[in-house]
DNA sequence: GCGACAG
DNA sequence: ATCTTGTCGC
């Protein structure tokens, strides 16, 4: 279906992202950030994409704004988008960052004050190949801070899924609980954590921009009521939600 | 050739 | 990402 991606056009992703990598802030700069209970922090931002089945093309872009700390819906966008750079693992965000911003912009333009103090993002930050993931590429052009939340382990930096990181899953007992991710260089890149009491699966947290790790994965427990964090889990349902409503089994009895 | 591969 | 309902268990 899709070309497989041209090799100098990875090698000019490659340079996109080392040159905007220097520009990732890895600390707190929001006094909410520095709070106990975050008090002053008022809204959550949420985002990811859903696919049709067989499509790799269309997708629906899909942005809430949750109240903190009730996690109440104040804002949600879902829009249809036509994506053209394919999914290479290490270069999700030039596949999808585009449309990711695009929503951030019509925030902006509708409702200002409602745009979030902080993005939950589908996948991972500075837990990267280049330590660049989706979540640090969209804080960096968005200027928002940003989170990343992976559900699953991307093998990185000389971290594996090995007898080691299952057993150090195994020892997380209950939710709040994690262990850090640590690469061959020394360096802390994220943290498995355990969201709630009631998922044994941990789910993968790192900086994406203005925040710190700490702070990061004490936000991410904070808004998680099942494994995937709040703002996340409502982008996800919401987008597919909306797929289910305008493309109502789109591939069933197409051959009459 | 084999394994890895965020979404 | 997506294919997929009910079911077993705490």
């Amino acid at each position: 279906m899709s070309a497989p991606p041209a090799e100098d056009l990875l090698e000019e992703w490659k340079s996109e992202q080392e040159r905007l990598r220097q520009q990732v802030v890895e600390v707190d700069t929001e006094d909410w950030q520095r709070k106990p209970d975050f008090s002053g922090l008022q809204r959550v931002g949420g985002m990811d994409l859903s696919f049709i089945k067989g499509d790799d093309f269309n997708a629906c872009a899909q942005l809430v704004v949750l109240s903190y700390p009730d996690l109440k819906l104040l804002y949600e966008d879902s829009q249809m988008v036509t994506l053209t750079a394919p999914y290479v693992a290490g270069f999700l965000a030039f596949r999808e960052t585009p449309f990711l911003l695009e929503a951030l912009q019509r925030l902006r333009m509708k409702q200002p004050n409602l745009l979030p103090q902080v993005v939950f993002v589908d996948g991972n930050g500075l837990f990267h190949y280049r330590e660049f993931g989706l979540a640090c590429h969209l804080g960096v052009l968005s200027g928002l801070p940003c989170v990343g939340v992976a559900k699953n382990l991307l093998q990185v930096q000389g971290v594996h899924k090995s007898e080691e990181h299952q057993a150090q899953i195994a020892a997380l007992q209950k939710g709040g609980d994690s262990f850090p991710l640590t690469a061959a260089s020394g360096k802390v890149l994220g943290k498995a954590l355990r969201s709630s009491d009631s998922s044994s699966k941990p789910v993968y947290v790192s900086v994406g921009h203005r925040i710190s790790l700490d702070t990061a994965v004490r936000l991410t427990h904070s808004c998680c009521r099942y494994r995937v964090p709040e703002p996340i889990r409502q982008a996800d349902c919401r987008s597919r939600e909306y797929l289910r409503k305008h493309f109502p089994a789109a591939d069933a009895c197409t051959k009459e």
